[in-house]
DNA sequence: AATGAATGAGCCTTCATTCAT
DNA sequence: CATGAATGAAGGCTCATTCAT
């Protein structure tokens, strides 16, 4: 994945920092296809090329290598995503316009492979380690909503919305998002239309607008 | 829920009818507290008060047991959300207070033992049941939000609410309704008190009108 | 076998009877097919068409009702071979072709299912059963073994048989006779065609009498 | 058997190679002592000083372990009297002596602990693993019923015995010379002495060079 | 006496983990 | 450090046998 751009001048160190990544990817790709119990090390060890117990040099056991695992993946979702939210910082002309586009970009990077299998994984494994569900949430839903609150606050200073609770607000769009399209896809078990993807962002938006929208009667 | 006239002078295949019942009701409290992997089968005779061949007497293996369970605990669930919905056939005067109330008894029952850990065990096993969330959902969500897209309908057509599409109305009402509460409860691992569990519910309802309810033209 | 005689006015004990005499047929079948270890008793009770605790009521346990059956079946296959023996007693004019008659008749038996799954069935359970082969060739094997050597003493003294010793004798023409049998079927393996079986049976006799006959000295 | 030349300075494998040796050892001692059912692959592990995933490690399951452990004994097996037979190619002045040999050796062989238990596993499990009949015999019986006509053949082309046909003559001569001895010693399960061995290869071979020895016509 | 249901004991197999090279 | 090989611990499932009806 990254070991393209490795300079011939990298001693031992990157060799290392390379192995550690290609088990990370490997485990989180086996983990997502086969879920926690059903993952065998020796097959993430397998698809990292690498031998049994090299996995345990880099990683202690199997838990700590779940871990890891998810925090990672939790870090890369996050990153796309938070990057999406941005474009609300300047709305433009077309609110709506502009909430669509971030709707739909939610919209699609929810249904992404990755991180489907993340929100699986982490919910798949609640009972045996509970406070992953804290380490990955907080790394991804949370942070979501809080910048989403941010930017709605802002919204509604710069009186584009309706004076509201922004956090409420945060959590009902993000709800009106991604709720009816888990409904609609059976938590990932049925595909979802490129078009319906659209029609659903657009209607959460419109929902959204309609209820947090600034009034006629305000104006 | 169907030992309704059953007297308690039942004859012979009562003893295997309450055994078979006793078995599933502790798999379901041992694969909720462990999930299923880790569930073991002695446990679960043990909590039923049997041997564990009895188990398998009475469901071929694990796997059967885990899908008669949740098939189970997913009727027992359905029942009671399908007789809150009923409420709003008729709302009376004050349709906010009746969806009020609808609000705030899907939200308790969402947070029920029972109803979490139902979800949570069909999540979990997507990977190694991926048709038990149709069967699971089929019985739950998808029945929930049928009834409350036909609610919905009755009501747009009686003036309640504007003209809208039922059935994502309906989705986008559940998903008003839990979204903020999956949140805020992290997936259940945190706790929800009643004062916010009222205040979700309502604040659910109050966007839901503002975006559904008659448009002031009509007024 | 022994069920003959037994009056039509037997009542109550001929139900009982005949359920043993099932259950010991069905087991013969069970374990002919099966082997010991892999016969349940559960399907032994379905052939004979009986409840599993019936055949515990009638043979105690799982050794007991292995012991029985096969003792009666060493009894049924040695009554045939006993018969064919008989002929040797007076062999007419042409002696060769009272033997080929009787060598052939003891091949046909030695193909017979119920004959091959007797020995397979013994000789299987050396290990656990010892002391059963000593019952079940002492029915069978030996008793043949020892018809055949009167049978050779007596045409060995009225001269149609060189003087010999008896008991070897007919160790040797059965070992003749069966040997090449249980190679060429592959201990019952591959079917041996009917021609095959009579030429078998000729050459035993004719090397019997080439080793046996009347020396060309005494001619 | 086959570890000839191999230094005792072997490198790494040889280990390996040392300790699948001593499971399949280890495994046929289990087996003929009790039978494929009841030997547990436990015992096989301790009586070869290894764990019990070893053996996993090695041979796939217990039908695995099973089949390479016959088919090994078979090879050893077939080895000796393969060895034995050959001195038929130069059968010297006295035949008679030579094949009274060869025979004794042949008995003897039969009566070995591994011959017989070798033979009794393979019938034992005639029912579960049919092909194995054809695998072991064709390494044992076959070949040795191949290599025994191809004696007789040259020895009735050099004179030594009278025309026939060699495939049925080496047939019957195997059969008189293990036949009887199966019969006396009840499959194994009485002990026959070393004179009545002696007796019996005596005996076979003397009906044999009766029955095939070159006629007093031709003299 | 016959049966449906229950049970106790036991074994194969798997897999995370650790040595020794 | 990376690896092939070995292992300890554990769990699902089977089946002969026995109650209670």
């Amino acid at each position: 994945m990254a070991s393209a751009a490795a300079p011939a001048t990298g001693t031992a160190p990157r060799g290392r920092i390379d192995k550690r990544q290609a088990i990370l990817d490997a485990a989180f790709e086996v983990f997502a296809v086969r879920g926690y119990a059903q993952a065998l090390v020796q097959e993430i060890a397998e698809q990292a090329g690498v031998a049994k117990p090299t996995v345990y040099n880099h990683l202690a056991d199997k838990e700590t290598l779940f871990r890891a695992t998810l925090t990672a993946a939790a870090d890369a979702v996050m990153d796309g995503n938070l990057a999406t939210l941005e474009r609300l910082r300047s709305p433009g002309d077309d609110l709506r316009a502009t909430m669509n586009e971030v709707a739909h970009e939610l919209v699609r990077s929810c249904c992404d492979k990755r991180s489907r299998s993340l929100r699986w994984l982490t919910y798949a494994q609640v009972a045996r380690f509970p406070d992953l569900i804290e380490v990955v949430q907080g790394r991804t839903s949370v942070r979501i909503a809080e910048a989403m609150a941010d930017r709605l606050a802002r919204l509604s200073l710069s009186g584009h919305l309706r004076p509201c609770d922004p956090v409420l607000a945060a959590e009902q769009l993000l709800a009106l998002i991604t709720g009816p399209l888990e409904t609609r896809s059976r938590l990932g078990t049925r595909v979802v239309t490129k078009a319906e993807m659209r029609t659903l962002a657009e209607a959460a938006v419109d929902t959204f607008l309609r209820a947090y929208g600034p009034g006629p009667a305000e104006a």
